[in-house]
DNA sequence: GATGCTATTGCATCTTGATGCATTTGGCGA
DNA sequence: TCGCCAAATGCATCAAGATGCAATAGCATC
Protein backbone atom coordinates (compact mmCIF):
# COMPACT_ATOMS: atom_id res chain seq x y z
CA UNK A 1 0.00 0.00 0.00
CA UNK A 2 1.64 3.25 -1.24
CA UNK A 3 -1.18 5.61 0.39
CA UNK A 4 0.10 5.40 3.57
CA UNK A 5 2.41 7.60 5.05
CA UNK A 6 4.06 9.00 1.62
CA UNK A 7 4.78 12.44 1.73
CA UNK A 8 2.35 14.06 -0.57
CA UNK A 9 3.96 14.50 -3.72
CA UNK A 10 5.26 11.48 -4.39
CA UNK A 11 2.51 10.00 -5.82
CA UNK A 12 4.86 7.45 -7.86
CA UNK A 13 3.29 4.41 -7.26
CA UNK A 14 -0.10 4.84 -7.84
CA UNK A 15 1.05 7.11 -10.58
CA UNK A 16 3.01 4.46 -12.29
CA UNK A 17 -0.09 2.09 -11.98
CA UNK A 18 -2.55 3.80 -13.37
CA UNK A 19 -0.80 4.64 -16.48
CA UNK A 20 0.38 1.39 -16.80
CA UNK A 21 -3.47 0.42 -16.89
CA UNK A 22 -3.46 2.95 -19.47
CA UNK A 23 -5.71 4.85 -17.07
CA UNK A 24 -4.78 8.58 -16.08
CA UNK A 25 -2.99 10.38 -13.43
CA UNK A 26 -5.25 13.90 -13.38
CA UNK A 27 -4.89 16.94 -10.52
CA UNK A 28 -8.10 15.79 -9.25
CA UNK A 29 -6.59 12.38 -8.28
CA UNK A 30 -3.52 13.17 -6.94
CA UNK A 31 -5.58 15.71 -4.65
CA UNK A 32 -7.76 13.14 -3.44
CA UNK A 33 -4.64 11.37 -2.77
CA UNK A 34 -3.26 13.76 -1.09
CA UNK A 35 -6.61 13.74 1.33
CA UNK A 36 -6.70 10.27 2.18
CA UNK A 37 -2.47 10.57 3.09
CA UNK A 38 -3.93 12.98 5.80
CA UNK A 39 -6.53 10.64 6.79
CA UNK A 40 -6.70 8.57 9.44
CA UNK A 41 -8.70 5.17 10.18
CA UNK A 42 -12.10 5.47 9.04
CA UNK A 43 -13.50 8.00 6.55
CA UNK A 44 -17.04 8.07 4.60
CA UNK A 45 -17.26 9.21 1.13
CA UNK A 46 -18.83 12.01 1.81
CA UNK A 47 -16.12 13.23 4.68
CA UNK A 48 -13.57 13.06 1.94
CA UNK A 49 -15.68 15.46 -0.71
CA UNK A 50 -15.82 17.88 2.32
CA UNK A 51 -11.80 17.58 3.01
CA UNK A 52 -11.12 17.69 -0.52
CA UNK A 53 -13.88 21.02 -0.87
CA UNK A 54 -11.60 22.46 2.18
CA UNK A 55 -8.60 22.34 -0.51
CA UNK A 56 -10.23 23.22 -3.46
CA UNK A 57 -14.13 24.69 -3.16
CA UNK A 58 -14.97 23.68 -7.01
CA UNK A 59 -14.22 19.90 -6.43
CA UNK A 60 -17.06 17.36 -8.00
CA UNK A 61 -18.41 15.07 -5.77
CA UNK A 62 -19.00 12.41 -8.43
CA UNK A 63 -15.60 12.58 -9.48
CA UNK A 64 -14.41 12.06 -5.70
CA UNK A 65 -17.10 8.69 -5.55
CA UNK A 66 -15.75 7.47 -8.70
CA UNK A 67 -11.62 8.09 -7.55
CA UNK A 68 -12.69 6.34 -4.54
CA UNK A 69 -13.87 3.47 -6.54
CA UNK A 70 -11.19 2.84 -8.64
CA UNK A 71 -8.88 3.16 -5.89
CA UNK A 72 -10.65 0.38 -3.68
CA UNK A 73 -11.01 -1.57 -7.41
CA UNK A 74 -6.96 -1.29 -7.27
CA UNK A 75 -6.40 -2.36 -4.23
CA UNK A 76 -5.57 1.10 -2.36
CA UNK A 77 -8.64 1.16 0.16
CA UNK A 78 -11.15 -1.05 1.31
CA UNK A 79 -14.88 -0.24 2.57
CA UNK A 80 -16.98 -1.58 5.45
CA UNK A 81 -20.27 -0.37 6.34
CA UNK A 82 -21.21 1.51 9.72
CA UNK A 83 -24.17 0.25 11.38
CA UNK A 84 -26.00 2.71 9.85
CA UNK A 85 -25.15 0.87 6.41
CA UNK A 86 -23.08 4.13 4.69
CA UNK A 87 -19.25 3.21 3.66
CA UNK A 88 -16.84 3.59 5.68
CA UNK A 89 -13.14 4.10 3.82
CA UNK A 90 -10.03 1.75 5.77
CA UNK A 91 -8.06 4.30 4.21
CA UNK A 92 -4.64 2.51 6.35
CA UNK A 93 -5.35 -1.07 5.77
CA UNK A 94 -1.95 -2.08 7.22
CA UNK A 95 -3.25 -4.54 8.88
CA UNK A 96 -6.71 -6.28 7.39
CA UNK A 97 -9.13 -6.02 10.37
CA UNK A 98 -12.86 -6.17 11.24
CA UNK A 99 -15.20 -3.95 12.73
CA UNK A 100 -17.26 -3.75 16.13
CA UNK A 101 -20.04 -1.33 16.67
CA UNK A 102 -22.15 -0.32 19.44
CA UNK A 103 -25.66 0.36 18.48
CA UNK A 104 -26.12 2.30 21.51
CA UNK A 105 -23.17 4.55 22.15
CA UNK A 106 -22.20 4.53 18.57
CA UNK A 107 -18.39 4.09 19.30
CA UNK A 108 -16.79 1.42 17.31
CA UNK A 109 -13.69 -0.86 17.36
CA UNK A 110 -11.19 -2.70 15.03
CA UNK A 111 -11.19 -6.53 15.54
CA UNK A 112 -8.00 -8.62 14.87
CA UNK A 113 -9.13 -11.39 12.48
CA UNK A 114 -7.95 -14.26 14.71
CA UNK A 115 -10.64 -12.78 16.98
CA UNK A 116 -13.64 -13.86 14.05
CA UNK A 117 -11.20 -16.88 12.94
CA UNK A 118 -13.80 -19.47 14.30
CA UNK A 119 -16.49 -18.07 12.41
CA UNK A 120 -14.62 -17.58 9.72
CA UNK A 121 -13.09 -21.35 9.65
CA UNK A 122 -16.57 -22.55 10.71
CA UNK A 123 -17.97 -20.72 7.65
CA UNK A 124 -15.41 -22.07 5.60
CA UNK A 125 -15.78 -25.58 6.66
CA UNK A 126 -19.67 -26.31 7.01
CA UNK A 127 -20.37 -23.91 3.99
CA UNK A 128 -16.98 -23.48 1.63
CA UNK A 129 -18.24 -19.84 2.45
CA UNK A 130 -14.83 -17.42 2.63
CA UNK A 131 -15.88 -14.54 4.55
CA UNK A 132 -14.87 -10.81 3.80
CA UNK A 133 -13.08 -10.08 7.02
CA UNK A 134 -12.59 -6.39 6.19
CA UNK A 135 -16.15 -5.75 4.84
CA UNK A 136 -17.02 -7.28 8.44
CA UNK A 137 -18.92 -5.05 11.02
CA UNK A 138 -20.38 -6.51 13.23
CA UNK A 139 -23.17 -4.26 15.87
CA UNK A 140 -24.26 -5.32 19.31
CA UNK A 141 -23.85 -3.74 22.68
CA UNK A 142 -20.28 -2.66 24.28
CA UNK A 143 -19.52 -3.71 27.73
CA UNK A 144 -20.19 -0.05 28.85
CA UNK A 145 -23.79 0.08 27.51
CA UNK A 146 -24.73 -3.22 28.67
CA UNK A 147 -23.98 -2.69 31.97
CA UNK A 148 -25.66 0.68 32.13
CA UNK A 149 -29.10 -0.34 32.00
CA UNK A 150 -32.50 1.40 30.81
CA UNK A 151 -32.16 0.75 27.31
CA UNK A 152 -34.32 -0.02 23.88
CA UNK A 153 -33.27 -3.36 23.47
CA UNK A 154 -32.63 -2.90 19.91
CA UNK A 155 -33.08 0.86 19.08
CA UNK A 156 -32.59 1.29 15.20
CA UNK A 157 -28.96 1.94 14.10
CA UNK A 158 -30.39 4.17 11.38
CA UNK A 159 -28.83 6.82 9.03
CA UNK A 160 -29.19 10.34 10.08
CA UNK A 161 -28.84 13.48 8.07
CA UNK A 162 -27.59 16.62 10.19
CA UNK A 163 -29.12 19.76 8.32
CA UNK A 164 -27.03 21.91 7.90
CA UNK A 165 -28.97 25.25 8.43
CA UNK A 166 -26.90 28.28 7.62
CA UNK B 1 -45.32 -11.28 16.49
CA UNK B 2 -48.37 -10.79 15.20
CA UNK B 3 -47.53 -9.92 11.54
CA UNK B 4 -46.56 -13.23 10.36
CA UNK B 5 -49.83 -15.52 9.23
CA UNK B 6 -52.25 -13.51 9.89
CA UNK B 7 -55.11 -12.88 7.82
CA UNK B 8 -55.10 -9.42 6.56
CA UNK B 9 -57.55 -8.29 8.78
CA UNK B 10 -56.92 -9.28 11.98
CA UNK B 11 -54.35 -6.63 13.10
CA UNK B 12 -56.33 -6.36 16.18
CA UNK B 13 -52.71 -7.22 18.32
CA UNK B 14 -50.74 -4.32 16.30
CA UNK B 15 -53.87 -1.89 16.74
CA UNK B 16 -54.63 -2.44 20.37
CA UNK B 17 -50.44 -2.27 20.90
CA UNK B 18 -50.56 1.03 19.51
CA UNK B 19 -53.67 2.80 21.17
CA UNK B 20 -52.21 1.26 24.07
CA UNK B 21 -49.50 3.60 23.77
CA UNK B 22 -50.86 6.78 22.60
CA UNK B 23 -50.67 5.81 19.11
CA UNK B 24 -52.62 6.11 16.25
CA UNK B 25 -54.54 2.99 13.76
CA UNK B 26 -54.45 4.60 10.64
CA UNK B 27 -55.40 3.50 6.90
CA UNK B 28 -51.92 3.86 5.97
CA UNK B 29 -50.49 1.56 8.88
CA UNK B 30 -53.22 -0.86 7.77
CA UNK B 31 -52.06 -1.17 4.85
CA UNK B 32 -48.84 -0.84 5.08
CA UNK B 33 -49.03 -3.88 7.55
CA UNK B 34 -51.00 -5.45 5.13
CA UNK B 35 -48.50 -5.32 2.39
CA UNK B 36 -46.01 -6.83 5.28
CA UNK B 37 -48.02 -9.96 5.52
CA UNK B 38 -47.99 -10.67 2.42
CA UNK B 39 -43.95 -10.79 1.84
CA UNK B 40 -41.68 -13.23 2.83
CA UNK B 41 -38.12 -12.77 3.18
CA UNK B 42 -36.24 -10.17 3.49
CA UNK B 43 -37.58 -6.38 2.02
CA UNK B 44 -35.92 -3.27 1.21
CA UNK B 45 -38.05 -0.23 2.68
CA UNK B 46 -38.19 0.76 -1.11
CA UNK B 47 -39.65 -2.58 -2.63
CA UNK B 48 -42.25 -1.91 0.41
CA UNK B 49 -43.04 1.74 -1.13
CA UNK B 50 -43.53 -0.14 -4.57
CA UNK B 51 -45.85 -2.90 -3.24
CA UNK B 52 -48.04 0.12 -1.42
CA UNK B 53 -48.43 1.69 -4.36
CA UNK B 54 -49.64 -1.46 -6.18
CA UNK B 55 -52.19 -0.89 -3.73
CA UNK B 56 -52.61 2.57 -2.99
CA UNK B 57 -50.90 4.64 -5.86
CA UNK B 58 -51.60 7.62 -3.73
CA UNK B 59 -49.13 5.88 -0.74
CA UNK B 60 -46.32 8.47 0.58
CA UNK B 61 -42.97 7.19 0.87
CA UNK B 62 -41.99 9.16 3.88
CA UNK B 63 -45.12 8.01 6.02
CA UNK B 64 -44.00 4.07 4.55
CA UNK B 65 -40.16 4.78 5.88
CA UNK B 66 -41.78 5.79 9.78
CA UNK B 67 -44.00 3.40 9.86
CA UNK B 68 -41.27 0.70 9.07
CA UNK B 69 -39.63 2.63 12.07
CA UNK B 70 -42.32 2.53 13.72
CA UNK B 71 -43.15 -1.15 13.56
CA UNK B 72 -39.38 -1.52 14.22
CA UNK B 73 -38.92 0.09 17.24
CA UNK B 74 -41.83 -1.53 18.86
CA UNK B 75 -40.52 -5.10 17.89
CA UNK B 76 -42.51 -6.04 14.64
CA UNK B 77 -40.02 -5.80 12.09
CA UNK B 78 -35.91 -6.50 12.64
CA UNK B 79 -33.97 -5.29 9.31
CA UNK B 80 -30.28 -6.36 8.54
CA UNK B 81 -28.26 -4.88 5.58
CA UNK B 82 -27.30 -6.10 2.25
CA UNK B 83 -23.75 -5.95 0.86
CA UNK B 84 -24.65 -2.97 -0.07
CA UNK B 85 -25.16 -1.42 2.50
CA UNK B 86 -29.21 -0.82 2.36
CA UNK B 87 -31.66 -1.89 4.92
CA UNK B 88 -33.55 -5.31 4.30
CA UNK B 89 -36.51 -6.15 6.59
CA UNK B 90 -36.88 -9.46 8.17
CA UNK B 91 -40.89 -9.47 7.43
CA UNK B 92 -40.87 -12.62 9.72
CA UNK B 93 -38.42 -13.10 12.47
CA UNK B 94 -39.98 -16.27 13.75
CA UNK B 95 -36.22 -17.63 14.42
CA UNK B 96 -33.61 -15.14 15.23
CA UNK B 97 -30.92 -15.63 12.06
CA UNK B 98 -27.66 -14.26 11.00
CA UNK B 99 -26.89 -13.42 7.06
CA UNK B 100 -24.39 -14.71 4.57
CA UNK B 101 -23.93 -12.73 1.49
CA UNK B 102 -21.70 -13.62 -1.49
CA UNK B 103 -20.13 -10.86 -3.12
CA UNK B 104 -19.52 -12.17 -6.41
CA UNK B 105 -22.87 -13.93 -7.35
CA UNK B 106 -25.13 -11.62 -4.58
CA UNK B 107 -26.85 -14.70 -3.33
CA UNK B 108 -27.73 -15.16 0.21
CA UNK B 109 -28.22 -17.47 2.73
CA UNK B 110 -29.32 -17.62 6.38
CA UNK B 111 -27.41 -18.61 9.35
CA UNK B 112 -28.66 -20.36 12.61
CA UNK B 113 -27.71 -18.29 15.59
CA UNK B 114 -26.01 -21.44 16.54
CA UNK B 115 -23.62 -21.16 13.59
CA UNK B 116 -22.18 -17.65 14.28
CA UNK B 117 -22.06 -18.95 18.47
CA UNK B 118 -18.24 -19.17 18.38
CA UNK B 119 -17.93 -15.59 17.41
CA UNK B 120 -20.86 -14.60 20.10
CA UNK B 121 -19.48 -16.30 22.91
CA UNK B 122 -15.87 -15.27 22.23
CA UNK B 123 -16.41 -11.23 21.52
CA UNK B 124 -19.21 -11.75 24.96
CA UNK B 125 -15.99 -13.34 27.05
CA UNK B 126 -13.06 -11.08 25.23
CA UNK B 127 -14.82 -7.67 25.08
CA UNK B 128 -18.07 -8.31 27.16
CA UNK B 129 -19.98 -7.17 23.70
CA UNK B 130 -23.11 -8.76 22.97
CA UNK B 131 -23.29 -9.51 18.89
CA UNK B 132 -26.72 -8.40 17.68
CA UNK B 133 -27.15 -11.62 15.32
CA UNK B 134 -30.06 -10.67 13.78
CA UNK B 135 -28.12 -7.51 12.05
CA UNK B 136 -25.33 -9.41 11.27
CA UNK B 137 -24.34 -9.93 7.71
CA UNK B 138 -21.38 -11.54 6.70
CA UNK B 139 -19.94 -10.89 3.30
CA UNK B 140 -17.32 -12.55 1.30
CA UNK B 141 -17.44 -15.50 -1.47
CA UNK B 142 -19.82 -18.52 -1.24
CA UNK B 143 -18.28 -22.37 -2.61
CA UNK B 144 -19.58 -21.83 -5.95
CA UNK B 145 -17.57 -18.55 -6.98
CA UNK B 146 -14.69 -19.65 -5.17
CA UNK B 147 -14.51 -22.71 -7.26
CA UNK B 148 -15.41 -20.93 -10.27
CA UNK B 149 -12.18 -19.27 -10.64
CA UNK B 150 -11.34 -15.70 -12.57
CA UNK B 151 -12.44 -13.24 -10.35
CA UNK B 152 -11.79 -9.94 -8.98
CA UNK B 153 -10.27 -10.39 -5.15
CA UNK B 154 -12.64 -8.19 -3.54
CA UNK B 155 -15.23 -6.65 -5.93
CA UNK B 156 -17.07 -3.72 -4.40
CA UNK B 157 -20.29 -4.31 -3.37
CA UNK B 158 -21.70 -1.06 -4.21
CA UNK B 159 -25.35 0.82 -4.41
CA UNK B 160 -26.71 0.50 -7.87
CA UNK B 161 -29.93 2.47 -9.03
CA UNK B 162 -31.41 0.88 -11.65
CA UNK B 163 -32.41 4.01 -13.61
CA UNK B 164 -36.22 3.67 -14.20
CA UNK B 165 -36.36 4.57 -18.01
CA UNK B 166 -39.75 5.16 -19.13
C1' DG C 1 -72.69 12.86 18.53
C1' DA C 2 -69.62 16.94 19.21
C1' DT C 3 -64.99 18.67 20.96
C1' DG C 4 -60.18 19.07 21.75
C1' DC C 5 -55.69 17.49 21.98
C1' DT C 6 -51.96 15.61 19.68
C1' DA C 7 -50.26 11.91 16.69
C1' DT C 8 -49.84 11.31 11.74
C1' DT C 9 -50.00 12.55 7.19
C1' DG C 10 -48.55 14.91 3.06
C1' DC C 11 -45.55 17.83 1.06
C1' DA C 12 -41.43 20.35 0.15
C1' DT C 13 -36.81 20.17 0.65
C1' DC C 14 -32.34 18.27 1.70
C1' DT C 15 -28.43 14.70 1.84
C1' DT C 16 -25.70 11.05 0.01
C1' DG C 17 -24.54 8.84 -3.84
C1' DA C 18 -25.21 6.84 -8.73
C1' DT C 19 -25.33 7.58 -13.68
C1' DG C 20 -25.65 9.32 -18.66
C1' DC C 21 -23.57 12.36 -21.69
C1' DA C 22 -21.04 16.13 -23.78
C1' DT C 23 -16.70 18.39 -23.23
C1' DT C 24 -12.07 18.42 -21.78
C1' DT C 25 -7.54 16.67 -21.30
C1' DG C 26 -3.72 13.25 -20.24
C1' DG C 27 -0.19 11.03 -22.49
C1' DC C 28 1.60 8.18 -26.19
C1' DG C 29 3.23 8.05 -30.96
C1' DA C 30 4.63 10.57 -34.97
C1' DT D 1 6.39 19.73 -30.32
C1' DC D 2 1.88 18.44 -32.32
C1' DG D 3 -2.25 15.65 -32.75
C1' DC D 4 -5.12 12.10 -31.72
C1' DC D 5 -8.15 9.32 -28.99
C1' DA D 6 -9.71 7.19 -25.14
C1' DA D 7 -10.14 8.23 -20.22
C1' DA D 8 -11.82 11.64 -16.92
C1' DT D 9 -14.19 15.52 -15.61
C1' DG D 10 -18.19 18.43 -14.93
C1' DC D 11 -22.81 18.84 -14.97
C1' DA D 12 -27.57 17.68 -14.97
C1' DT D 13 -30.58 14.44 -13.33
C1' DC D 14 -32.21 10.52 -10.81
C1' DA D 15 -32.90 7.31 -6.62
C1' DA D 16 -33.42 6.27 -1.79
C1' DG D 17 -34.33 8.05 2.30
C1' DA D 18 -34.45 11.71 6.17
C1' DT D 19 -36.65 15.69 8.17
C1' DG D 20 -39.30 20.11 9.31
C1' DC D 21 -43.70 21.93 9.25
C1' DA D 22 -48.51 22.97 8.44
C1' DA D 23 -52.83 20.70 7.74
C1' DT D 24 -55.49 16.64 8.90
C1' DA D 25 -57.66 13.27 11.50
C1' DG D 26 -57.62 9.46 15.36
C1' DC D 27 -59.67 8.75 19.61
C1' DA D 28 -60.56 9.64 24.41
C1' DT D 29 -63.77 12.34 26.87
C1' DC D 30 -67.86 14.52 27.64
MN1 LIG E 1 -28.57 -1.10 10.81
MN1 LIG F 1 -20.05 -3.12 0.93
ZN1 LIG G 1 -21.85 1.34 23.66
ZN1 LIG H 1 -21.47 -16.57 -5.03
Amino acid sequence: MAVSGQPAGSWSEVRDELRSRGLRWTPQRRMILDVLAATQGHVTSSEIVERCRERDPETTPSTVYRTLDLLEELGYLKHSHGADGREEFHVLPETEHGHLTCERCGRSWEMEPQEASDLVRALERSRGFSVDVSHLTIAGQCTECSTRSSAPSRPRCRLSFRVKRT
